[in-house]
DNA sequence: ACATATAATGAACGCATGTTCATGTGAACA
DNA sequence: TGTTCACATGAACATGCGTTCATTATATGT
């Protein structure tokens, strides 16, 4: 019988992983846990990984970069502006729920200095995105005139608390075309 | 000399507690730490407290109450629905700064229930108090027709993304008059 | 069959933390 | 001075978890 390769077995922790964050966060996920899910022994994770924070630093490196190109891929060849904020706002929320104890976890300051910076390159790639959407409905005359960066900014935050709101209540959330549309048209009404 | 009377033991606990959960979430803190900063003996905690989850409880109701009734007294008298929902949001950040640890926690749903259904009433009174705003910006012809409870939500979503926003990084944010004018006034142009 | 390298095991260790409890302390009153 | 009561202590206990390492198992090459 053929046994694991060592690339086969990694893989496997990674996945189990990334379950067992995913639905627990950090503090509250055990190597037990995840060596159990892959089906291998405590140990064996240690010949793969540094430590806990090594697992999770790798996994989180590994999902964020999973989701950047996914979400470019997607929105890639969208001409309409408003489309592409929408598709970009739903790949959002489907990832967050998958994910959610990861995407959102409480990377505390202390120790984590690696994943914190993962973190921040991952929402400046995603802030760039959004502003080339903005830009381009700004040049198309679709949008109005504003500043980019901070529209952006607030986008994101948006969408944070879509996440957030995740974790709180997962049944009773309002849908990707709700927030988009508030987004876009804002609460004020319309002279005329 | 006169001894500590149980009445200001207990609110020194709560007080320290209250900062100490603020600055490390639930997970990292711990009673000992809650102990030293409240000047009390490790043991002396479990006199006023029948366990962390318990004191977490506490002090959770405590403040909630107190940010929903200074929230309350700070917009009953605004006229304009867009400066009490200015002032909504000023309010939040305020708080989420002050409190970031204790009003987005990491509150697992295991063992935590008493816990989250003080959030979830509490979400609800926010909820309401923005409905209320926009139904008066609604009524006065101010804000467009559109469905109050989902805009109501995705507010309280995008002020939850606000504080989130403020634990990745605490310096570089926008500010509430950004948040609150795209929230207003949308990103797409107007007619005209 | 034997040797070697690779992959895997899981008991054991050290440490941190929530919680308990027998004991101590000081003030008020007899 | 002695008694009582409320308040407080902190060492000790139990548990859980990250991590290590001496040992075992399996495949591969000779």
């Amino acid at each position: 019988m053929n046994r694991r390769t060592a690339e086969e077995s990694k893989e496997s922790i990674i996945e189990a992983a990334v379950k067992v964050f995913s639905e627990k966060g950090y503090s509250q996920t055990t190597i037990r846990e995840v060596a159990r899910e892959a089906g291998i022994s405590v140990g064996g994770v240690y010949i793969y990984f540094k430590n806990k924070e090594g697992l999770y630093a790798t996994l989180l490196k590994y999902l964020l970069k999973d989701f950047t190109d996914r979400t470019k891929e997607t929105i890639k060849d969208m001409s309409d502006p408003a489309d592409a904020l929408y598709a970009f706002i739903a790949m959002n929320l489907k990832y967050a729920r998958r994910y959610k104890g990861i995407i959102i976890t409480e990377g505390r300051d202390r120790g984590f200095k690696s994943c914190l910076d993962v973190k921040k390159r991952f929402f400046k790639k995603q802030r760039k995105l959004i502003e080339d959407i903005i830009k381009t409905g700004m040049t198309s005359g679709k949008f109005k005139e504003c500043n980019v960066k901070t529209a952006a900014m607030v986008i994101i935050g948006i969408l944070r608390g879509f996440v957030f709101s995740l974790l709180i209540d997962s049944t009773a959330l309002y849908s990707s075309g709700d927030c988009s549309n508030i987004i876009l048209n804002g609460l004020l009404r319309r002279k005329e």
